[in-house]
DNA sequence: AACTATCGCAACCGCGCGGAT
DNA sequence: GATCCGCGCGGTTGCGATAGT
């Protein structure tokens, strides 16, 4: 693709922050014109009076503006259908918000990163494949990222308040089993001998804080985790 | 009360796709 | 077929709000 024009390149156009002067500007216009068709976005800041490029008009329409949005929490609902089709789709938020009307990709993309993918982590689920993280490969990883650096990013980005340092708090990642070998969450809640969790709704039951419903505690396992208690799982998280 | 760290959201950036010419 | 152009997508950044010290 050659020759396209960078989009933002006139001088004199506004960026950052909107204004409730330009969103008020901006709605007018595409109440009076309608949302669609007629005129491109190129064309919005010139027909509605903006000094803005038209991406970023038509970003703030869909991402804030649009009558048809959700705003606020997600529910328990949506949080089981946004884990459920990022394990079908991936990353692909436009996708994704295709089913979640009221919800863009910009909201779900948001959430997804800053509460769920956090969460998935910590519990020992690698939110890219949403399979528990292979052990050897994680301390591999470790050892080689220790090397480099003194420090193990992993638990220094993701790890919760408290996890490494402070051995009264909830964790996860220090469960051990009868050989002393840790024992990753995920990978008991996900067997299918013992009724653990085998789905990923079962997960967003999990998550959400529907434990009981979704799991037996007939496991032995999963007794190790009802003893540790809604808290100390951090399961709490989705209730913010 | 002041300072620092962390979180969460809005917005920007760069790229690829696909229709039009 | 090559090029142009607009749009949409996904990743990333900036910054205000809030929590912690």
């Amino acid at each position: 693709m050659g020759g396209r024009k960078p989009c933002c390149d006139e001088v004199g156009l506004r960026k950052g922050p909107w204004t409730a002067d330009e969103d008020g500007k901006l709605v007018d216009f595409l109440r009076t014109r309608g949302a669609s068709g007629g005129w491109c976005w190129r064309d919005v800041p010139k027909l509605a009076g903006l000094k803005r490029c038209g991406k970023s008009c038509r970003l703030r329409w869909t991402n804030y503006l649009r009558p048809d949005l959700k705003r606020g929490l997600f529910s328990e609902e949506e949080i089981q259908l946004v884990i459920d089709l990022h394990a079908q789709l991936g990353n692909r938020w436009s996708k994704i918000a295709a089913e979640l009307p009221g919800r863009t990709d910009n909201d779900i993309k948001n959430y997804w990163n800053t509460h769920i993918k956090r969460k998935l982590i910590r519990m020992g689920i690698d939110p890219n494949t949403h399979s528990p993280f292979d052990q050897q490969k994680v301390n591999h990883e470790k050892e080689e990222t220790t090397l480099v650096n003194g420090q193990d990013p992993l638990h220094q980005a993701e790890a919760p308040v408290g996890s490494q340092n402070d051995p009264s708090a909830g964790n996860l990642t220090h469960l051990a089993d009868a050989d002393g070998d840790n024992i990753q969450p995920w990978s008991f809640l996900m067997e299918n001998n013992g009724g653990g969790c085998s789905s990923v709704g079962e997960l967003t039951m999990l998550l959400s804080g529907d434990i009981t419903s979704s799991c037996s505690s007939s496991s032995s396992l999963w007794l190790k985790y009802g003893e540790l208690g809604y808290e100390d799982l951090e399961l709490g998280c989705f209730d913010d």
